[in-house]
RNA sequence: GGUUCCGUAGUUCAAUUGGAUAGAAUGACAGAUUCCGGUUCUGUUGGUUGGGGGUUCGAGUCCCCCCGGAAUCACCA
């Protein structure tokens, strides 16, 4: 439709004017709400070739058009906007079109070729996921989706913080106090298990100081004699010397934390294709810089520890290596990073960290590109805001996160209950029940959460998010439902045959869906490129809102002309396709019925 | 103080990436509906896009200067 218009006005200008003009100057968008018409044509860019008034030049150019495309019907001119409107057989072409793409949807070939990696999640193994991480994963998994959809052959990683003090102090506090008990013994689920005794080291340390403290130290002196991080530091001692005591214990307990965050992991539908251990890589990265030292990149202080100065790039000076020779966070991730190129040859590589982390990252590119590494430029830190909650800031010091597995089941609850009442699920057996209202509370989390920009810091009103209503979730499943439910009906109606150009005249509510339909392939690409979900959920919502509308006013399957309910269902049926599409590139599954 | 990011209805978010009269949801208000209320429906209200300059046919969007907020600037990860 834009192609033959472009056509169009390029022929216009020349025999008009007398002038050629370039593509990039042909402007043509859908026409807003307000105003009469389906095509707009930005008419500013042309003026130096027509020398008119841009009511003048939009006038020429709408009669040109008129005259040779008959497809279209008659054109309006507000200011410098020449509005054309398109005959409802042409939207009929539209759709039809469209639908016959359907099936093997390529978005855009502008990622072909390209290697992309994704980290992200990125958990420590002395404490289970929270909301923060829920935010993380939904991004990472839908960047995921969407650059697939464009055609990029993208590999989801993950970096698990498996090494360090503070999986020392859990370990020690399940030696001193748990007195064998297991994951299973307890009926825990593994990470908050662990986590129970990392909190139980934290009470006793906070115990320790208090004492000593009362005895006239100061909390310097208190924290050097403390006894329980002592032992912290002689189990990260024995872990690094490979002691097997230590290393089988270390081992173990990851393991009963894996065993939690896979089930985690499962319920929020998202998945790995290879995890690296910070464990493993922190070698690598002690060499990295070892051989960097040597270049004479970085340098060494008189206490032995190893710095690189980034100051002519305003980022001040970076530890690298302790006095002592052990690694800190910058190290494995040098590590890391050269493993990953060394395994993908990647072309792009996005981290979903947080926005706090927004200086390692510059450094750690900064760092790496210092290093020669050419290949560096491909990494970009996918900076996400932090969720607040309506009662104020989560901080972890405090113990005021909110617990991804908590958050999951209240979830769940609500949705049971607001289903309950509905009560349009009272003949499905409580198996199937059961798969809805997990359809229902994920969809609802997951949309929330994506909806929003990723750059902007967040509210998440748990209340709010599970609103049947709005511009939510369930809302989106539930017009999808609905549809569906026309066409399980419409099946037992007579519908069949083909539509055929110029067989029936549209109405405005349906011209409207079949623009915003077409407009989907745009939004991916966009999001693809812009690296932003929430502009797909947005459109979803319009889509569904757009729909319900056309439902509300017109008859589907009461329908008298069969050619017209031909068409209904068939619109019906393929924006519930892209509706269900659409939501799969956020990672929200659409329930048959809700 | 340096660096980075963010300021849009009372609130939570949009705005086809530089287009037309800045839109939804929610809240508030009015009316309808009925088992009091919630629910549901209809309508109304709500904005100097933090402020000020600039760039151009055209700015919430781009540039500069202020104001406000957040993050970060560790031998934590």
């Amino acid at each position: 439709m834009e192609r033959t218009i472009e056509r169009n006005i390029i022929d216009a200008v020349k025999n008009l004017y007398d002038s050629d003009i370039d593509v990039a100057d042909i402007q043509i968008q859908a026409t807003r709400r307000e105003f009469e018409g389906d095509i707009t044509v930005v008419v500013f860019p042309l003026l130096k070739h027509s020398r008119k008034s841009p009511e003048q030049t939009a006038e020429d150019i709408g009669n040109y058009i008129v005259e040779v495309n008959p497809g279209v019907r008659f054109f309006n001119v507000v200011k410098g906007f020449l509005n054309i409107e398109i005959s409802n057989s042409a939207w009929l072409d539209v759709f039809l079109k469209l639908r016959s793409a359907a099936p093997a949807h390529s978005f855009s070939e502008k990622g072909k070729g390209q290697t992309t990696l994704i980290e992200y999640s990125s958990p420590n193994t002395n404490k289970p996921l929270h909301l923060g991480h829920i935010r993380n994963n939904l991004l990472g998994y839908s960047l995921f989706k969407i650059l697939t959809a464009c055609g990029h052959r993208v590999y989801k990683t993950n970096i698990v913080n498996d090494r360090g003090i503070h999986i020392c102090k859990s370990m020690l506090a399940w030696k001193l106090f748990a007195q064998g008990e297991t994951p299973s013994d307890s009926g825990i689920k593994g990470d908050h298990f662990v986590g129970k005794y990392y909190i139980e080291f934290e009470n006793a340390y906070k115990n320790e100081i208090r004492e000593l403290t009362s005895k006239g130290m100061t909390e310097e002196e208190a924290a050097e004699r403390s006894k329980l991080m002592a032992g912290s530091r002689e189990l990260l001692r024995k872990w690094e010397a490979g002691d097997k005591e230590t290393l089988d214990l270390w081992k173990r307990m990851n393991s009963w934390v894996y065993e939690g965050f896979n089930k985690t992991y499962e319920m929020l539908g998202v998945d790995f294709d290879k995890i690296y251990y910070e464990s493993n890589t922190y070698k690598l990265g002690r060499n990295i810089v070892i051989e960097g030292l040597e270049k004479g990149i970085f340098y060494r202080k008189d206490d032995g520890s190893v710095w690189v100065n980034l100051s002519s790039d305003k980022l001040d000076e970076k530890l690298l290596l302790r006095a002592d020779g052990t690694a800190v966070y910058m190290t494995q991730d040098l590590g890391t990073a050269v493993e990953r190129y060394n395994d993908y040859k990647f072309d792009r590589h996005y981290y979903v960290v947080g926005n706090e982390q927004n200086y390692h990252f510059q450094v750690l590119k900064l760092i790496l590109k210092k290093l020669g590494y050419e290949w560096a430029n491909g990494i970009h830190h996918f900076s996400y805001g932090m969720v607040n909650l309506p009662e104020g800031k989560m901080k972890s010091r405090e113990g005021k996160v909110v617990d991804a597995d908590d958050l999951i089941d209240t979830m769940l609850v609500t949705a049971r209950e607001m289903s309950e009442e509905l009560g349009k699920l009272d003949e499905y057996s409580a198996g199937e029940k059961e798969n809805i209202y997990y359809k229902i509370a994920l969809g609802a989390l997951k949309y929330f959460i994506l909806k929003v920009d990723p750059r902007k810091n967040m509210l998440f009103n748990p209340r709010e998010s599970i609103d049947f209503n709005g511009n939510t979730g369930p809302f989106i499943q539930y017009t999808y439902a609905r549809i569906r439910s026309v066409l399980r009906k419409a099946e037992t109606y007579d519908y069949s045959g083909d539509i055929k150009s110029g067989d029936i005249e549209l109405n405005d509510k349906e011209s409207d869906l079949i623009k915003l339909l077409r407009r989907f392939e745009g939004v991916v690409v966009e999001a693809a490129e812009t690296l932003n979900p929430s502009l797909i959920a947005n459109y979803t919502y319009n889509l569904a809102k757009e729909f319900n509308q056309f439902y509300h006013d017109y008859s589907i399957l009461g329908e008298k002309e069969t050619a017209v309910r031909t068409f209904r269902i068939a619109l019906s049926e393929y924006t519930g396709q892209i509706i269900q599409e659409s939501m799969g590139l956020l990672g929200i599954d659409m329930p048959e019925r809700m």
